[in-house]
DNA sequence: CTTGAACCTCCCGCGACGGGAGGTCGTACG
DNA sequence: CGTACGACCTCCCGTCGCGGGAGGTTCAAG
């Protein structure tokens, strides 16, 4: 740790070829006050001094780890006697970058499924795959990121098989009340009160263990169902063939009148 | 789809309640010509239309894949007879979020490793904690990021006990050609020539199968020793007892006048 | 002394909005 | 019928990390 006054200096060409970062950028570290070069020559030009670029080395590596420049600066004002504000930003830092990883994983699920779709031509209708954008976003509103969160973590535990078993019997389910609202059978009759047992036990497996959580998704979904009815009934109905647009709807009520003729 | 005079339509606030978009989002589409509310009042209130507010869920949902506002105008705009610029670009989307999720992954790893060090006050002085952001730095300014993930992937593959082990036969290399710098031993001597092949093979355990790709990282090594040999010295004799801060330089132009020998 | 590269400052632009200022409109209530 | 208040309107500045251009000065080599 020699310090002569020949000490080295170099022109921002210089320092830019050595670190790789533009002189674009150093113009701006300069201007924020992120990395001001030591000196500067009698007619303006900026003279860089080795701990200059080292500074600019230290600022290179905290960027590529994803902080901010005033991330950066704060800890880089206060780091030579205080390590710990730095690492509470990289541990913050690194939760940020795995809660954004485990976002990106779950997107990328979503994406591969929807573009299986479309190449498997599974979905013909350009409308249809259209609507099935719109009801990704309508689901997104009504449940929050946790709720998605939950739901999804259950259906990948239970399996494809499973969860298209459950789908197999709620359809089921349907197609028997449906039969039921057309006979105008009485809501208080026991077949119909146990199939709504039935209907009810279907959505326990996608239960959590928290009854509080269970009931806000309840609530979610009742929300949901309350404000896109016609949307949801459409959809669904357009994919089977026997079931008519207002079927869905009719069946929901009937259900309900059975749930409070219990 | 019958389209009568008596349509709905909702202001510009309803519109926002009902999306979970803001009303500002929603000018800023409208301003953009993202999404325009089919009609305005006299007075210049907007009026959004059932399709209006489809149509921003679909822009919602595409948003949330990450897509630009200009990427869903376009397929916006076309989408109802072109499904394969909309899957193009849900696959290219795709595409990108894993190599951000490769990469976010990557960090996450570099950034444990490093707030475990801070925590295991492995290393206590503030100083050595910097200079070695730096050294990632000059690191990553010396290596391409394939470069990069190649050797990562081959020190996974090794597994830390191996790459410890490589750590502690270079070490081992370095003391007895420190030893033979000390002793003056002529470079065409067999016991320095036999610890230069020592030398030579120890790198080969990290070789990727293409030897372009090797000529490539040695030329990188070698430039990155060039230009920051000080540094690196100073870094690896801090941490050894043995070691002076110019041994190093001294042992690397034997090791080569070696090489040149043979 | 000239030429061309390197350097300087100043300023506009990006993407997707947030937020405030300052004005108009709609409607419910007194 | 007036008035209060919330909802709505347009216009414009700010964000973050620079990129890039204009228009001028300085440096180093020939």
């Amino acid at each position: 740790m020699h310090e002569d006054g020949a000490e080295q200096r170099w022109s921002i060409g210089e320092v830019s070829r050595r670190t790789g970062i533009t002189v674009r950028t150093l113009y701006h570290y300069d201007e924020i006050g992120l990395v001001r070069p030591a000196r500067r020559t009698a007619s303006g030009h900026r003279r860089y001094t080795a701990s200059d670029v080292r500074r600019l080395y230290r600022v290179r590596a905290l960027r590529g780890f994803g902080l901010s420049l005033e991330e950066i600066a704060t800890v880089l004002a206060r780091s030579s006697d205080d390590l710990a504000t730095l690492r509470d930003l990289l541990a913050a830092q690194l939760a940020a970058l795995e809660a954004y990883a485990a976002r990106a994983a779950r997107l990328s699920e979503q994406l591969r499924d929807l573009v299986g779709q479309l190449d498997a031509a599974v979905m013909p209708e350009p409308d249809q795959f259209l609507t099935t954008l719109e009801m990704i976003s309508v689901y997104e509103t009504y449940f929050t990121e946790e709720q998605r969160e939950q739901l999804a973590r259950r259906r990948t535990a239970l399996g494809d098989e499973t969860v298209e078993a459950t789908k197999m019997e709620w359809l089921e389910l349907v197609r028997a009340f449906k039969q039921h609202v057309a006979d105008g059978t009485p809501v208080d009759d026991p077949r119909v009160r146990d199939l709504t047992a039935r209907w009810e036990t279907i959505g326990v497996a996608y239960a959590s263990p928290d009854p509080q959580e269970n009931d806000q998704i309840s609530a979610a979904a009742a929300a949901l169902w309350r404000d896109h009815q016609e949307e949801i009934s459409t959809r669904i109905s357009s994919q089977l063939d026997w079931l008519a647009p207002d079927d869905l709807p009719k069946i929901m009520e009937y259900v309900e009148r059975v749930r409070q003729a219990r």
